[in-house]
DNA sequence: CTTCCACAGGAACCAGCGGACC
DNA sequence: GGTCCGCTGGTTCCTGTGGAAG
């Protein structure tokens, strides 16, 4: 037994595959970011003045995901920061995504974190966190970049409220100065910001574009060379991952995840070269992997209407809302649960729609009314299989089993 | 041109929970 | 121990609306 336990750690500790397989992870930024030259010299540029303890305009940065704003800014507040400790002065990069944070209070105590505040998780109100960290800022000199990324999350859900306050925090400043750098997927959401929060926002902005297949080629052939051994990759695995990427607009991080993600793959099978079959494996697996994340993490009644989506998309064809809710009904009436609200239905159809696990768009039949139709945007397996495993209800799993025969 | 369907989706509010403060 | 807080997952009530039918 324990020479089979040896087998494992030795096969893990020389990968054949992987020199270092982190440079694929997310959360690497590299030297190096093909591309952008125009936009980091952009950021930089606004960001200057804090190395003569000036306080930097504030920025927003739009571009769709995987346009490598995150990258950019982590690198620049890097290398200032760098450049500011050998010059003896203090600048302190604050990062919050608010994608999974994405509540006023839970922004403002990741804010006070970043400043090495301890807050409780719960119990203060907000007004109360962000006293302490004007607070903090007020007894510890220096120039502050609070960078708020994806804040699209936050407005949509709870406002421009708290924006709007920490737009004007440096008023209650006597010492620092505090800059923010808002970065958003959306180039819509500036439009729904309160006018003096999109003015002192948006005193400076940045747009990144798309990259286009051949850019995303020089960015994976850049990473692959640290994160590869040499010669691992057919040719053609590459060009494939751009390609595919380049079909969701231009997607960086889908593209090094596909790489990744091949490469973990072949290396589970103990093959010594990453090839096309892999690519194509990892998509289905990234696939299965997000549904089961979304799926997994919704409420019961969530989990129950798309089980009722299923059910009534099945063969393919696609249903209106009020579809979705008479099947819903039947399904929670046979096994015995309380039912909610068609309000409520209708709710959990959008928060389905926006975590891209249905597509929901609106249109008007005129005389048979105005409704939404709905389709399963993600794998009907997967999610029929996460469903059953996680409801663990016996008939409805052996409904939505029946619903495959399609 | 008007009507009217089948909803969309905003707004205000609520219960229950885990937790902080005094 | 009482009061306050935020968050989730709801409810109730409501006004708004694109466009085929008449």
């Amino acid at each position: 037994m324990s020479d089979v336990v040896d087998e494992i750690f030795d096969a893990a500790e020389k990968s054949r595959i992987f020199r270092d397989r982190e440079k694929l992870l997310p959360d690497y930024v590299p030297d190096v970011l093909p591309h952008r030259d125009s936009e980091i010299k952009r950021l930089a540029l606004v960001l200057a003045p804090s190395l003569r303890g000036e306080k930097p305009n504030n920025v927003f940065i739009y571009g769709l995901t995987g346009t490598g704003k995150t990258a950019v800014t982590r690198l620049v507040l890097r290398k200032l920061v760098e450049r500011a400790g050998r010059k003896g002065i203090r600048v302190t990069p604050i990062y919050v995504n608010v994608r999974h944070r994405d509540t006023p209070y839970r922004v403002m105590a990741d804010i006070a974190e970043g400043i090495g505040l301890r807050v409780p998780f719960t119990g203060l109100s907000v007004g109360e966190v962000y006293k302490r960290v004007v607070d903090r800022l007020n007894r510890r000199p220096g120039v502050y970049i609070i960078v708020l990324d994806e804040i699209d999350f936050l407005v949509r859900k709870h406002g421009d409220d708290l924006l709007y306050r920490l737009t004007r925090i440096n008023e209650e400043l006597s010492r620092s100065r505090v800059s923010l750098i808002g970065i958003t997927n959306s180039t819509t959401l500036v439009d729904s910001l309160d006018p003096r929060v999109k003015s002192s926002l948006g005193e400076e902005e940045i747009v990144f574009p798309p990259y286009n297949a051949e850019q995303l080629r020089d960015i994976l052939e850049e990473r692959a060379r640290l994160a590869f051994n040499d010669g691992v990759l057919d040719n053609d695995v590459i060009p494939l991952c751009a390609a595919l990427a380049a079909r969701e607009h231009g997607d960086a991080r889908r593209a090094l995840d596909l790489l990744r993600v091949a490469g973990e793959i072949a290396e589970r099978h103990g093959d010594s070269r990453v090839t096309k079959q892999h690519v194509m494996a990892a998509r289905m697996e990234i696939e299965r992997d997000r549904v089961a994340e979304v799926v997994k993490t919704l409420p019961l009644h969530g989990k129950l209407v798309l089980a009722a989506t299923v059910l009534v998309t099945a063969g393919g064809r696609k249903a209106t809302t009020g579809e979705v809710y008479d099947e819903y009904r039947r399904l929670v009436r046979r096994i015995s649960l309380e039912e909610v609200t068609f309000r409520r239905v209708s709710g959990i159809i959008a928060e389905l729609d926006m975590l891209g696990i249905i597509r929901a768009r609106t249109i008007s039949r005129g005389r048979y009314g105005k409704t939404r139709i709905i389709e399963l945007a993600a794998d009907p397996q997967a999610i029929i299989g996460v469903l059953s495993r996680d409801l663990g209800i016996e008939e409805l799993s052996r409904l939505l089993r029946d619903a495959r025969h399609w």
